[in-house]
DNA sequence: CGGCTAACGTTCGGTCCCAAACAATGCTGG
DNA sequence: CCAGCATTGTTTGGGACCGAACGTTAGCCG
């Protein structure tokens, strides 16, 4: 890799951040899809949707879009594959027949209760090779990252 | 969200950093995408399939899904994508006839040589908000989640 | 009121993505 | 030799994913 990239005015630091990121993002993502979310046969993207709706509760779907980092489009196709499961429910807006309402139904509150914990449990496992000052360090680091990003492009919104 | 969550035990440092080691992943990969592969009309993947072999070079389709982090049967089909657009070619293992190998072609490798140094330069600067020692702190977080979990999951290989 | 324009969710086409089933090839022990 | 058995890439089915095009609804201003 040294030999191909050699000669080459490179940020090697820029480069191993990223990757890594996305490497992590990666196995982090797949390990709880595996241990969690795969049994009660849940996608990842259905438990961030599932999960923003819970948090929120009664959201329109463009705000679960933007929360739950996905476009328009695919969120339609997620929240109907839920609807179908009867996680939540789809209505649309009393005062604004454009917009559409999304709500979990007691199943999906049932399902959420239930399995957020053992959802949590994961998470600190996955991250139990780093202290507690690693972690908030680390989350630091990436929403400045996020930030940072977020000031090249001018909200969309 | 603290409402919802009240009364549960939870770790929310690690929620917290593995909420923003994924929403800085999709940051990140979306940024790239569209500043700099979405023009020359290549995904995410394809780019990171092409990045592997152009690196290693003449390298069996296994180490290729391996090194990119995707499952055979994905790459099956990305490696389809991009042949079709004449960037790598696939032939048979001379020693081995279930193998596969996989090189670049000449415009493959032409593509990786003028658009790298473009990719690192936009990697440079999703990661500016950081100080050198962040990023290296950043990236060896991760690294230790990244291993932290192979450890879980036995070697499949 | 009535035509513009903007905003919303859905549809569409193409790609990615995985696990599981599959076919083809190589290997090994009787 | 050859009958299992393991390994490799491909296929398949269901879902996620995006951008662009679309239809509907709202709001604005003449």
């Amino acid at each position: 890799m040294a030999d191909r990239l050699s000669g080459m005015d490179l940020d090697m630091d820029a480069m191993a951040a990223v990757q890594n990121v996305y490497r992590a993002a990666n196995t982090i993502r797949n390990h709880l899809e595996r241990t969690v979310l795969a049994p009660h046969d849940l996608t990842w993207t259905g438990w961030v949707v599932l999960w923003v709706v819970w948090i929120w509760g009664d959201i329109e779907t463009r705000h679960v879009a933007t929360e739950a980092g996905i476009s328009k489009g695919t969120l339609t196709g997620v929240i109907g594959t839920l609807e179908k499961r009867g996680l939540l429910t789809r209505r649309v807006h009393p005062d604004d027949a454009r917009r559409v309402l999304v709500a979990l139904t007691a199943k999906g509150r049932k399902l959420m209760t239930r399995l957020f914990p053992m959802f949590n449990t994961e998470e600190a496992r996955v991250t139990s090779a780093l202290s507690a000052n690693e972690k908030t360090s680390l989350a630091r680091s990436l929403r400045r990252v996020v930030a940072q990003v977020d000031d090249f492009t001018p909200p969309t919104d």
